[in-house]
DNA sequence: AATTTAATGTTAGCAGTGTAAACATGATAG
DNA sequence: CTATCATGTTTACACTGCTAACATTAAATT
C-alpha cells in the first residue's frame, strides 16, 4: 500500500531533473512530467519548488558542485602551470560532456543567482577553487589573481561554447581546412592547446 | 477595408520577432503573440515558418548579419593588431548590448545551423570576416589562421558570457576585490584588456 | 479571358505547459 | 489527544506549439 506522503520527494525530483535535463536538455524538462516520473500528482512539486526556475536553480547547483570538484586541485604544495592546464582541461571536458546541464548553469534560464543562495555559493566555490590555484602559482595581488581567473575562465568557457557550435555543424559538414577541422584538432589536443594559450597569462 | 492577404507578413514577423526577442528574451517569444501583434490569425505564421525553431533561425540570422557587420574591417591595406583589438571590442560590445539575441545565436534554441542555409551562411560570414582580417595581419598558413580565429572567437565569446553572468549578480552585490569588480574593470577598459590578451596570440 | 493551381490566410481543436486555489491527509508538537 | 503545519491531491485557468480542414485570392496555364 502506497503511503500518502512520499517522504523524499524533493531530492528525488532534483535527481530526476538532473538526469532528464542532461539527457534531453532543460527545455524539455517539465514539472508535470517530473511529477509523473516520481508517481506523484502534477502539482506536488510546487510544495518544494516555488517556480520552475527554482527547480532549474537546484539542477544548476548540482552542476556547479560537480564542476567545482572537477576543477579542484588537491594539494598544498606549490601549483605549477601544468596544474592550471589540467584545470582548464577538466573544465572544458565537463562543459562538453555535460553540455545540457552546462547550458542551465551559464544560460539565462536562471536569471539571477543571487536569488538562490545555494546556487550562488556553489558557483562562487567554483571560482574560489580557481582563485586558490592561481594564488598558489605566484605571489600576485588579489586584483591580478582575479584578473587571471576571469581570463582563464573566459577562455575555457568560450572554448566550450565555440567547440560545441562548430561540432554540431561538423556532424553534417566536413571540410579540409577551416573552423570545423581546426576545432576538431583543438579538441583532440586540449592539453597542448591550453599549454600554449596559458603562456601569455602566467607571466604577466 | 483590410485585405485578406497581408502582403508582407513574413518580413513583418521577423522584424517583430527580432524586436520582441531582444526586449524580452527568446523564451518569452510566442508564435501566437507574434501573430496577434501583426493583426493576423494565430496560425498564419505557420505559412512562413515550419516550426518555431525556423523563426528562431531567422532571428539568429539577422543577429549574425549585424554581428558580421560590426566585426568587419573595411580596408585592403595591411591590418594591424589595433584592428584586431577593435574587432574584439566590437564583438563583445555587440554581445553585451544584444544579449538576448546573442543567446539565440549561440544557445541551443536552434539546434543545427546546417538545417537553415541562410543562418549557416550568415554565421560563416562572421567567421570569414575574422579570417580575412587575420590573413591580412601576417602571412600565416590557413591552419594557423583558423587556429588564431577560433582562439580569438573563444576569448571574446567567453568574455561575453562571463561578464554577463557576473554583472547580473553584481546588480545585487558589490564587493571590493573579487570577480565582480574585476569584471567591471575589464568591461570599462575592454580595449586595454584585449590589447594585452592579444599579445600572446599574434606572435605565435 | 477563363480556369486551374498554388500561396496565403482563418477556424477549430488537440495535447501539453506553468501555476494558483481549495481541499485532503497524516506527521509532529503542545 | 488534539491542533497545527508540511506535504500531497483535485480542479481549473490561461497560455503554448502545432495539425487538419476550410476560405480567399494571387499567379500560372490553357
Amino acid at each position: 500500500m502506497k503511503s500518502y506522503h512520499h517522504g523524499n520527494l524533493k531530492q528525488e525530483l532534483i535527481d530526476c531533473a538532473c538526469k532528464l535535463c542532461e539527457r534531453d536538455g532543460y527545455t524539455k524538462l517539465s514539472i508535470r512530467s517530473l511529477a509523473k516520473e516520481s508517481g506523484v500528482s502534477q502539482t506536488a512539486p510546487y510544495r518544494h519548488f516555488e517556480t520552475k526556475e527554482t527547480l532549474y536553480a537546484s539542477v544548476a547547483t548540482e552542476g556547479f558542485k560537480k564542476l567545482s570538484k572537477a576543477c579542484h586541485i588537491d594539494t598544498d604544495k606549490k601549483i605549477t602551470k601544468k596544474h592550471l592546464v589540467e584545470i582548464g582541461c577538466n573544465y572544458i571536458e565537463f562543459g562538453l560532456k555535460n553540455a545540457n546541464t552546462y547550458d542551465l548553469m551559464f544560460g539565462t534560464a536562471v536569471g539571477n543567482f543571487a536569488e538562490y543562495p545555494e546556487l550562488l555559493e556553489s558557483a562562487n566555490s567554483t571560482y574560489e577553487n580557481m582563485r586558490l590555484s592561481f594564488s598558489k602559482l605566484a605571489s600576485d595581488s588579489d586584483e591580478v589573481i582575479a584578473f587571471k581567473c576571469i581570463t582563464l575562465w573566459s577562455m575555457v568557457h568560450g572554448l566550450v561554447g565555440i567547440l560545441r557550435k562548430v561540432q554540431v555543424v561538423g556532424d553534417d559538414f566536413e571540410e579540409g581546412v577551416g573552423p570545423i577541422s581546426t576545432a576538431s584538432i583543438i579538441s583532440t589536443n586540449l592539453e597542448g592547446y591550453l599549454d600554449k594559450a596559458l603562456d601569455g597569462l602566467i607571466q604577466s
